[in-house]
DNA sequence: CAAAATTTTAAATTATTTTTGACAAAAAGT
DNA sequence: ACTTTTTGTCAAAAATAATTTAAAATTTTG
């Protein structure tokens, strides 16, 4: 579970980063507008906490560029005390909560968990790509109509590789992303082979087709078919 | 039909408004106590959704003035989970049922129903699945007409499991579902794997078949057969 | 109100499944 | 030729789930 936190201010976005981490999030840190935009636009978020006084710029248009690519990702702003307008027009531009400086890391936790829990009870969850059906509520993936069994890892990689089709994904991102930040440069990374492996077997005996493709030196990339 | 919503969180009532009105209610939102009494006072509703924990006063209050007014209104209160004295006072003043924050749209929906039910036609509130009944008013469970003696807790446990059927919920949900928000992650949940068990042993025996089934690494799935 | 029974929680143990890592040989890409 | 990736199999380590047992809390009963 990823989530952005942007906020200009080091010791705060470190301090929440680690308390979430604690929580079983994986978490990145944006400490610019620009970084921010930049983070959105290359990966998914299932959550992006976004302090709107940034040094760069307002945190708005953050919210404007995710509307634009249709982004799923839940918004949580964080305003000053004395900045109501910004919390109106965020919620305007479709942030899903808010939440005023200063604040206790407890509810912080609570809002997060609220907004994901929301975003998954609405709507269709049902991502559908090719012959691939994955309902994000219940966690299944189908292939004409089967379900097959995956395991945790290869379910997350699946879906990151979905979130990021048609990219290219190098293994120490793809490692990043699914391991967290714990994860060393200098580590070997062949155990994602295992995993590669693993999850295009399964797609292939269901007869999905093969969508995950390397890239010689670079790392692999989810086709759509 | 037309229901009042007492609640402070904009967002939350919001969301709310819009669910209820596709679900053929029409309703109208009072975001302060004050707001709350004088519309209660002027209007007619034929179902009140009340947080209790409002800015200016206890929602509380406004159960004691429709009674006072002998109103014929159900009332549902929403209560945040550690408080628990207020969701007491609340039923002795006379509410109908109380849901506990955070809650599931859906099952929102089916409490205002079975509320409105109760009220109109006095009738029987019962949701069948396979060969389990589960009667809502008089809380008892039968499979196959043969009534089954569920423990509080077994009886919380599978009514959440119905209400998200075919979802997989983790243990931390219900963990948070069952028991509130004073729920750290750090915590361990050891003690559900027991009320898992006992739920699956009762289910089991009775001949209602294997209902929950585990998803390693995430959580607990409740099966439509 | 207190004893008894039941239910809930907790802790310890066991069982199961997944994840990781290793090796080696074959295949593919540069 | 050289490097990188694929594949298979195997096995240890880690993580998760189930079971057992007992303590704590709650409810029922007399």
């Amino acid at each position: 579970m990823k989530l952005l936190i942007v906020e200009d201010h080091f010791q705060l976005a470190d301090d929440l980063s680690r308390f979430l981490g604690e929580n079983g999030f994986v978490v990145e840190i944006a400490d610019t507008l620009e970084k921010a935009k930049e983070k959105v636009e290359l990966y998914h978020y299932e959550l992006i906490i976004l302090d709107i006084g940034l040094p760069d710029g307002s945190g708005l248009d953050v919210i404007k560029l995710l509307k634009k690519r249709k982004s799923d990702s839940g918004i949580l702003i964080v305003t000053a005390k004395n900045a109501i307008e910004d919390k109106v027009k965020g919620l305007e531009l479709g942030a899903d909560d808010y939440i005023t400086k200063p604040f206790h890391k407890a509810e912080l936790n609570a809002r997060v968990r609220s907004i994901i829990r929301r975003k998954k009870f609405n709507g269709s969850n049902v991502i559908l790509i090719n012959k691939i059906e994955i309902d994000l509520n219940s966690m299944a993936v189908k292939v004409d109509d089967k379900e097959l069994d995956l395991t945790r890892k290869e379910y997350d990689l699946l879906l990151y590789f979905i979130y990021n089709k048609n990219r290219v994904l190098t293994k120490e991102s793809i490692a990043e992303h699914l391991w967290g930040d714990h994860i060393d440069q200098a580590d070997n990374f062949d155990f994602i082979y295992n995993h590669i492996k693993n999850l295009r077997k399964k797609l292939q005996q269901a007869g999905a087709g093969n969508h995950i493709r390397s890239v010689y030196g670079m790392g692999y990339k989810f086709y759509e078919l």
